[in-house]
DNA sequence: CACCCTTTGAAGCTC
DNA sequence: GAGCTTCAAAGGGTG
């Protein structure tokens, strides 16, 4: 890949990395005697309490934040 | 100071 | 087109 692309562009968050950014910091504050290894297990805890809709919503999220990388970022080779 | 460990989903490489 | 591997977050713990 073009060396750019890797020194600017990360890849694409997936809708669990979206509701890890927003509940991490929560579970870290609720356990923070744990490491976010441990956090990572509570929050796939977490997500299984999540509804179908809550669930689709960050799924659907990071799916659609995917597709506005490629238009944020045309062509790039 | 970079990697480990961990989760899920998806990008990205291989075939 | 089907499949496997790496990276995204992320933070104490390890090296």
């Amino acid at each position: 890949m073009d060396p750019a692309s890797r020194m600017n562009i990360k890849r694409p968050p997936n809708g669990y990395i979206l509701f890890c950014k927003e509940w991490r910091r929560r579970l870290a504050t609720q356990y923070a005697t744990e490491k976010s290894s441990e956090i990572s297990i509570r929050l796939g805890k977490m997500w299984h309490a999540l509804t179908s809709v809550e669930e689709q919503k960050y799924l659907n999220l990071g799916r659609l934040t995917a597709q506005e990388h490629g238009q944020r970022h045309p062509g790039m080779v």
